[in-house]
DNA sequence: CCAATTCGAAACCATCATGGTTACGGATTG
DNA sequence: CAATCCGTAACCATGATGGTTTCGAATTGG
């Protein structure tokens, strides 16, 4: 799994945060990213669909956070950009004849699902401001 | 991620301790997974690497389970497949001459972590003979 | 010693996801 | 009306992944 925008999205929502009421563009989003402002509107797209910005055309315009800083945990994010973070199965379904390759799967959602559940418990504890605070307190 | 390599090995592993003391060969292995010889083979040898299986040539060869099934958990699965379950960073890294993008990774980092240890506690929990107790618990 | 078996490993390929880029239309602002 | 900015499609290079073929080497057992 080599999919950053998880990440990206984190950091772009930060930046929101911490730039308060006014919109930000994708182009400045994207100096920050060091990135294409093509790929900050994709995430913010998906970050839109799911309530947590919006975006406004025009002169003056950009993008705004909807939700109080406090009120977005890493878990929403990941929600949000919905990059199935969970475990995949087989790439080819497995043998149905053999007793394993039977029961596996169905074995295995369960397992992976208590293992997920677990990590997600742990990203809902950390909201935007907790990371918004980590900036603040970073030395100049 | 579409990586479907810890899927299969914990597959296989499962399909060892089910044979018990007897060898399978590869391509016996592949039968039940439904995939090529030698992908299961590529897959075994990182395990191997990771003293959970050997390998023996020639006729009556194959692959056994080096450990009891209850002294194998799926996160020493996970550590020998070592498919990077983590979140990845940025594609290309962040502005430093912005304050999010300067602090966003170290910050990050620590979150992530903290959230795959809590994946791992669980995954900790589960051991081999636990999965063979659900596919023996299968109707027939 | 020989033949069959099995792994080991390299090489190659098709497919797919990803991030980056260009381009252009449409909406909004002033 | 002109400038700004998003929305979206289209295209591309790159890399990971799983599958396949092939051949050599080691081992086993007659």
């Amino acid at each position: 799994m080599t999919n950053t925008r998880y990440t990206v999205a984190i950091h772009v929502l930060t930046l929101l945060a911490y730039a308060g009421p006014e919109a930000l563009t994708s182009e400045y989003i994207a100096g920050s990213v060091n990135t294409n402002p093509v790929v900050i509107r994709r995430i913010l797209a998906g970050l839109r669909e799911a309530g947590l910005v919006r975006s406004q055309g025009g002169p003056g315009g950009g993008w705004q956070l909807l939700r109080a800083p406090e009120a977005v945990s890493l878990l929403d994010v990941l929600r949000a950009v919905d990059t199935e973070a969970s475990f995949p199965l087989h790439a080819t379904p497995p043998n149905l004849a053999c007793p394993v390759g039977r029961s596996i799967q169905a074995i295995l959602t369960g397992h992976f699902h208590t293992a997920q559940a677990a990590m997600e418990r742990e990203l809902a504890r950390v909201s935007l401001r907790d990371l918004l605070e980590g900036v603040k307190a970073q030395p100049a």
